[in-house]
Parts: C-alpha cells; structure tokens; sequence
DNA sequence: GGTACATATACTCAAAATGAGCATATGTAC
DNA sequence: GTACATATGCTCATTTTGAGTATATGTACC
C-alpha cells in the first residue's frame, strides 16, 4: 500500500552536567560537534545505540536519557534525506572533568540572567531586535512575550523558541542569512546548536516537576549543591530558606547523617535522594522561587 | 569518518480532538492503525510532509501539530529498520464528525475515572497485577505509584508509563506474551497503540500550561465547553466554579458580547481564547482543581 | 403568569502555599 | 576571642487553593 523511501539516521547526544554553577555540555571537535553516530543495521533499540556511540566516543556512561527531537536535513550532495535523532542524558558530577566540556552559556550567553552582563547582552539583543521586528505587531509581540519585555514575565523553558528566533532574525552565525556583526555565543555545526537550545529548553521545564536535577548531582549532596544545579540549568538566582523549605516539605531526600567539609562557613548536612518519589517531583511550580530584584 | 546506514521511516499522526465529552483519535482500517506515510525523498519538512500524507488519507487540515517520538523497528523481513517518527496533532471540534473516530478511552479504558465502571476495571487490573508483581518489592511500588495506589495518588499524566507497564505485565494483546483472559482495550496493529498512548500522557501533560485545549474547540466556546474538553481529555472531573476563577482570573479568554442557545438552562456567555497569551498558559498547577470526592 | 428544572455566575471563608525577611547556629581562619 | 561565612530555624503578610452556599437567568410546561 505505501513505499517507504530509503534515507540516513544519525543519533545525537546532549551531554549534560553541572560543575557547582556552570551547566556543562560534552562537545567535540573544539565545541562544534556533539557525540553522534549512525544508526545501524543491529537490532538494538535506539537508546541501546546511542550509548554504545557516545561511550566510544567520549567514554562516558549516561544516566537518565530522554529523547528530543527528530530532525531532518537534505542532503546537498544526492538529495537524500538524514534524519536526526536526538538526546539528552544526564552524567553524574562526580565524574572527573573533561576537557571538551563547555558551559552551556557559551552558547546561549543570554541565557544567564545571574550574570550582571548577561543584561547588558540582552538589552543589545532586544535592540537588534527591534529592526528586524519593523512594523509587524506579530513580530513585536513575539519578541516581547519570549524575552520578556513589558507585559511578559522572563520566561527560562522559552530558550528554544528564544535561539529559533535569534535563528530567524538573521543573528545567530548558522542562520541562513546571518546579519550580525558580533557573534552571538558560540556558533556550531550544522543543526547541533539547535539541538542543544531543545534539551536546555527541556531540561530548564523538566528540573520542575521530574527529578532529573538528582542525576547531575553526586549520590550525596547538600542543599546548597541542590539549589546551585537547579540555579544554573534555570539561570537564574533562588531564594535559599523557600528552596529548603520547598524541598525538605516534599520529603524529595533524606539525610545521610554525614556532613559536608567546606572551605568556609557551617558544614551543611549532606542529602540523598529518595527514590520512592519516582519520577515525581515539585522543585518548583509553574514559577520558580526567586529572590527578589535581581 | 562515521559510516551512515540506511533505513526507512514513516510518518505517523494521532489526530485528536475533543466531541463533548469525549476524547477522540481518527483511525484507519477499524481503528486498528493511525494514518501515516513515508518519508520521501523531497526537500519538505517533516511537518509538511506529514500533513500532506494526513490530507490525503483523511483530508483533514491540522491545527497545532507537535512531535511526540520517535521509534525504531526491526524488520522481520530483511533485518532493516524502519524509523517511526510520531505527531499529535489538534482538529478543531468544529469538523463534521467521521467515521472513524473512535475514543481514546476505547483503547485505555481505565483511563477515565469518571466512568464508574473504570473503576472497577482498575480494581480487576489491579488484582491481575498482583501476581505479576509477586515478591519484587521494586515491581510493586512502581504499580502503586502508577495506578495511585496507597501512598501515591492518581497522576492522569502516567497513561504512556501504564500502558508500558501493563505491556510487561502481558496484560495487553499487543504484548509479547499476552497473558491475559480478557482484552484490555481495543488493541491496534505495530506499535500504535503505544503512539497513541504517547500521545495521551503528552496531551494531558500540555492541557495545563500551553493553550492546546484551544486548538480543540471551537472559535468561540462557552466555559463549560473548555471544562469539558480539559474533563474529557484529563479523564476525571474538575471544579467549575474554581476552574472559572482559574481561567478569568488570568485573562485567558475574552468575552464575545455573544451567548450560547442551550436546550435547558441559562445561556451561557460565548469565549474566545486571547491569542496574546502566546502559549503561555495555566489551566492547571501540578494538581488539577478537581472535584471532591468521586 | 407561575412552577419546575437546569445551567450560569457571584461571592464567601477557611486552609494551604508562597514570598520575603530576620534571627540564630556552627563551622573555619587568625 | 573575633571576624567571617555559610547553614538552619522561624515569622508573618499575602496569594492561591479547595469547597461550598447563594443567586441569576434562561427553557418547558401547567
């Protein structure tokens, strides 16, 4: 009844962690690339693959693994079709730094709202916008919603949407018709930049109500720890004693009885996650607990 | 440097939307398959080309159209893959109804507690999950936090989760080892049903803080209407005069200046949804305003 | 016109969750 | 002991929920 035409599969991994503020992605080839392999003829399933790639590739064993998104390129050469399978998988802190880190906001820079440049960024940004916007009420109104102009609240799960914008208005380097004069953040190979904006938009909704969070930390951890992951993936500063209280309320972890040994300051209790809560989490709701100003 | 093998894909699409009370999915060949087609070689978007095989085989138009997942398959035949990218896309209720639309709860009948006999059903499957679980104290806690059993409370947005679990329990035709005496639902041929359950878990998922319920009614709707398509849709019932506030309060919706013609009772006031809002919605926090007791 | 009915809409009030902050505890370095 | 730095405990006004009661406004029928 229906013919299926041949075309090209390749899985592509986002991998994430976080080094105490810093939301990390494992890169290649000078941060252009992400892990990625072809699918093959084996019977294995898709995720089953993908590890035996990135595990050859990088040597790195993934934790929680979630699928993005499926995209698709023609091929300039013969015209045919690859089709991209994407993932985000989490790898515990613990593991030994590497050197093809990057932090996530070399990427997306506006994206950082802890950093005090970060807004002076985004003030140049929402003026370049400003042109390409002219005089479309659609435009204008899409900018304000997504970067959080007068009537809209910044909104952390629109990073997406945020770079397919800056992508559209001609001011990221990958974009068809660049038109920028300074790079914003780091440019990439083919789509991988898209790639990485879908599991930071992902990961930023996912920290909400999953416990996701729980597989970038070490077994054990403090609060502080908690709430500093949490603030780099949202990019944003929370406040401490409604984090605790939000946390501890819920009964997400359990004490461990072991102390941590800082540089400074009071050693904080060290936590463990308690995996009856199943996926189910509440770190935060529909808004984060933010400090005030800011 | 990385050889790319070939394989095929298809394009798969559940087609929801919302009759009354009543979720439904379009189908094919008596509800055993979802519409979908080959990836050609052609330089459209995956969306495109999805629309255009959906047009064809159901001629109907979509309206917000979003990726679910995609699965991989090995052929039987000659040990090639066959990629199975999903969609779900929204029909607005005010098409004609066809045919072949069946409802969602054909297919996962316990699924919807506000049908009395579902719970019944749930207390069956329950039982018959029991001598699955045997000794397997892991087995027997993720039943529970999936069916809402003692510690835990029913969580719509788990459908995809307990379908996979009744799946390995072999309490479901399509299940390798199908173990059970009566059929659990309509099954569907490949993996469909499992689609369709995606596509379930994710709609109820989004209902709460996008406007998708929108994209399933009509222009202009009364409250009852979108409480009805939010009911239908989450399966258990909800408050009215608390949803009301929910929904007033955030200015989702605009008054028409028009009114209902109900055969019985007061007419109610006609709503449109303020595309202003973006997707932005918050018909629902992690809970839903539900009903008490039922 | 007046009932019965059925739905829409308004308003109340206690309980719970949140936002913002102050106060205190407990460690290290000097 | 003092200075510092972080952890932890607790308060309190404000908002947001949950669960109702009460009232309004239409139709069908006597």
């Amino acid at each position: 009844m229906k013919q299926t035409a041949f075309c090209r599969a390749e899985l592509v991994a986002v991998l994430l962690n976080v080094r105490k503020d810093t939301p990390c992605v494992l890169t290649l080839e000078k941060g252009q690339i992400l892990p990625s392999g072809p699918l093959t003829m084996g019977g294995r399933s898709l995720q089953r693959e993908l590890r035996g790639w990135v595990e050859q590739q990088t040597g790195m064993v993934l934790g929680h693994t979630e699928q993005l998104y499926t995209f698709a390129d023609t091929q300039v050469a013969d015209k045919s079709r690859l089709v991209r399978i994407s993932y985000m998988a989490m790898i515990s802190s613990n593991i030994d730094q590497t050197p093809a880190e990057r932090s996530l906001y070399d990427y997306f820079p506006w994206e950082d709202r802890r950093n005090p440049e970060a807004h002076l960024l985004l003030q140049h940004i929402v003026g370049l916008l400003k042109e390409w916007v002219g005089m479309s009420a659609d435009k204008q109104q899409r900018c304000a919603r997504l970067f959080g102009l007068d009537p809209y609240a910044w909104n952390d799960e629109l990073a997406l949407d945020r770079y397919e914008l800056l992508w559209e208005a001609g001011l990221v380097q990958e974009a068809r018709v660049f038109q920028g004069h300074i790079s914003l953040g780091l440019p990439m190979q083919a789509d991988y930049r898209r790639v990485l904006a879908t599991a930071l938009s992902r990961v930023r909704a996912k920290i909400r109500y999953t416990s996701v969070v729980f597989d970038l930390l070490p077994e054990t951890f403090t609060l502080l720890q908690l709430q500093q992951a949490m603030e780099a993936l949202a990019g944003c500063w929370m406040h401490k004693q409604n984090f605790r209280r939000l946390v501890l309320q819920q009964k997400l972890v359990e004490e461990t009885g072991a102390f941590d040994t800082p540089q400074q300051g009071r050693p904080a209790k060290l936590f463990r996650f308690r995996p009856q809560m199943g996926q189910n989490c509440y770190l935060a709701g529909a808004k984060l607990p933010l400090t005030p100003l800011s």
